[in-house]
Order: C-alpha cells, then sequence, then structure tokens
DNA sequence: GTCTATACGGCGATAGAC
DNA sequence: GTCTATCGCCGTATAGAC
C-alpha cells in the first residue's frame, strides 16, 4: 500500500467528518459518506457497525480531543492578559481550520434529550478554575473590577465562537468572501481581548 | 367552533414551529407535527402542500417577522447608550420567549447551498446603516474611539445570541436550572451594554 | 476485506371514501 | 374538511459470494 493511499477505515473517517459537520447527523445519511469516502456502505458498516457509533467516534473526536484542550488554555500559569490573547489566536485559528466544528456540536444539543449529553459529562474536566480564582485574585488586588466570572467567561466565548456560528450569515449579510471573512476574524485576535481587558480595568459605575 | 378551540390550519401552524425549533428541518418529520398537532398526516399536506412548504412559511414568520424586526432597533433614532440597552433588552426579552429560535435559524444556513439563503435575501433590507453612521458620527466628535463597525457590531450579537445557542452545554457546565439561566441572561442586560460602551468610550493604545 | 443484492422500516405524499 | 389506506422512495443494516 503506497504512501498517498489511507487505509480504507481511514478514509471513511475523514469523509464522516466532512459530512456530519456539513449537515449533521440527522440529515447525513450513510449514502453520503460512503460516496464521499469513495466506498460503499457496506464498508461503512463494516469497520463502524452503525450511522450512530461512526457519529460518536466523528463527535468525541471533534469535540473532547480538539476542542476541548484549546479552551483548557485558560487554565494555563500565565498572566491575565497574556493569556486571553493566546487564547483567542488559538481558538480562532483552530476555528478557521475547522470552521463548522461549534454548530456540529452545539447543533447536536438541541433538544437537552440527546445522549451526546453524556459525553458532555467529561465537560465538566473543562471546568475554567484557574482562570477564575486568577480573575478573584486580580479583583481582590485591585487591579481589575468585580465582575461575576461567568458573565465575562461567556462573554469571551461567544464573540470568539459566534462568528463561525453564522459565518454564512455574516458572508451574505456583509457580502464577505471566504478569505475576507478569515481576515475579519483574524482582526477579532486584537479586538476581543483589548474589550474583555478594557472592561475589567475600569471600574463600573 | 369556539374560542379556544383553534382552527385545524392553526394548530398545524404551531405544532409545526414547535417541531421543526426543537429538531430543524432534516431531522423533523410530517408525522411529528401531525401528532404533535392531534391530527393526521394528509391534513398536513391538505393545508401546506408539503413538508418544505410548511417549513418556509415557519422560517419566514419566526426570522423575518419576529427576529429582524428587534435586530432593526439598531437603526432606531436614539442616543447611543440608550439605544444599546433597548436593543439588549428586547432581543434578551425575544430569546427568552423563544430560546431555539438563533439555533433554528442559523443551523438552516450550514452548507452554504440551502435554499433559505433566497429567504435571506430579505436580510439585506436588515442592514444597520443608521448605527453604523451613528458610531462614526460620535467617533468623529471625539465621544468614542475610532473603530471597525463590523467588528463592534457582531461582538454585540454574539454576546446577546450566542449565551442562547449554547444554552444546553452552558446549563451542563454550569449547573444551571432553566430558571437561573433566565436569571443569567437576564443579568446580561447590564454587562453587556457596560461592556460595549466601556470599549467604545476608553481610547485604544 | 470487499462487493452485490436484498430485507425491512419509516418517510413524504396522495387517492378516494365520507 | 377530514380520515384511512396505500404507493413509491430512500434510509440503515446485513447476508452471502468472492
Amino acid at each position: 500500500m503506497s504512501k498517498v493511499d489511507q487505509s480504507t477505515e481511514c478514509k471513511i473517517r475523514e469523509a464522516a467528518k466532512r459530512v456530519f459537520l456539513r449537515k449533521g447527523f440527522g440529515s447525513a445519511t450513510t449514502r453520503d459518506i460512503a460516496e464521499s469516502a469513495e466506498t460503499n456502505i457496506a464498508l461503512v458498516n463494516y469497520y463502524f457497525r452503525s450511522k450512530e457509533r461512526l457519529f460518536q467516534e466523528i463527535f468525541r473526536e471533534s469535540f473532547v480531543e480538539t476542542f476541548v484542550p484549546v479552551a483548557r488554555i485558560l487554565n494555563d500559569d500565565l498572566p491575565l492578559e497574556a493569556k486571553i490573547y493566546k487564547f483567542v489566536d488559538h481558538m480562532t485559528e483552530l476555528l478557521k481550520r475547522d470552521p463548522l466544528l461549534p454548530m456540529f456540536v452545539l447543533s447536536e444539543m438541541r433538544g437537552e434529550n440527546s445522549e451526546f449529553c453524556e459525553t458532555m459529562a467529561e465537560l465538566h474536566d473543562v471546568s475554567s478554575n484557574r482562570f477564575k480564582i486568577q480573575l478573584e485574585e486580580e479583583a481582590a488586588k485591585g487591579n481589575i473590577r468585580n465582575i461575576d466570572f461567568d458573565q465575562v467567561e461567556v462573554s469571551l466565548m461567544s464573540m470568539v465562537i459566534f462568528p463561525f456560528i453564522s459565518m454564512n450569515m455574516l458572508k451574505i449579510k456583509k457580502n464577505m468572501t471566504t478569505e475576507q471573512f478569515y481576515s475579519f476574524v483574524d482582526d477579532r485576535k486584537k479586538t476581543i481581548p483589548e474589550m474583555i481587558l478594557t472592561y475589567l480595568r475600569h471600574p463600573g459605575k
């Protein structure tokens, strides 16, 4: 087997990721995936037993192994300003490589029924405890204002992630090409930390 | 026909909205909708001809007739600070009534193929031109810093809308009840405008 | 490991009785 | 307007030849 020729299993896995990210679990079909992997339905089920199991693998790989490690940057041992810049930069670069990832993860959690909430149990490991403590310490020292940690964290996540979720709408509304969109989110690597830090450093009324 | 008894057509429309918002177009079935409306499949097709047409009606009603008018607050004739507070307040109240609406609209725009981008043409009407001009005027007067309008607008939208998109994840991660979540977004009616306004009023380095 | 053929169910949509 | 019955299609999954 040559170097460029991947194993069938790997081709199916990559095809599944492409299709699931673009269409979601409900709208993606085994036929789509088999075709995209240049193979047939039987082999998809041979390697992964069912569409459901295949999806679970892709979901875990995308969320737990890709997204979560970057989110953990907030627990790194870094000064506040450097940490926020690093987080926004790394998360933006991750999402530029996989722009459909946030919508993929979040859209599978609608209705609160989903079995994917099980996978979410691992999320409790993502608690940003050290980031929270860091902000509390800075506030105690009088370096930043007193704030509700959750408000700051959610604002930060929102500003980084939401543009990718609304990418297609943004491109239509602002008449953006894909390149212009990427340039826009690159600019946000500066805007977002500035906005958060300016807010933190100036006292409320 | 009594007052409390709605017409069948209306019952189907309401059921369709419930089901589509919870599951999305791909995963919702005509059978779901019929059952939720306490009627049968034949009547769904009798009144709306097809699942596709029914969906288009719900989508238009939810997006163009509900969401867009609130977004237009940014074009109202109001002082900057009052306008931002009003926008965040109204949008938050709208989303508290229909928390699944943002995910519903945005998830149907994945893959950039979708025919719903046609409906999006009406979105060009939502251009926030007057808000943009207002910010430019305030900057010219030296009241706020010079900024990229799109960056500010997207940040504002992100911070208001994203918590509802990630509602289920947030509730799991922060161990929130639904009531606590609503209380959290109510607090954001103050946090978000403060963050935006603090950023605007303090010059960059 | 790989393919063809097929089983089986659920889907959207409609015909036709009332 | 409303319902039952049914058609034809496409989905997942598997059996069995190679």
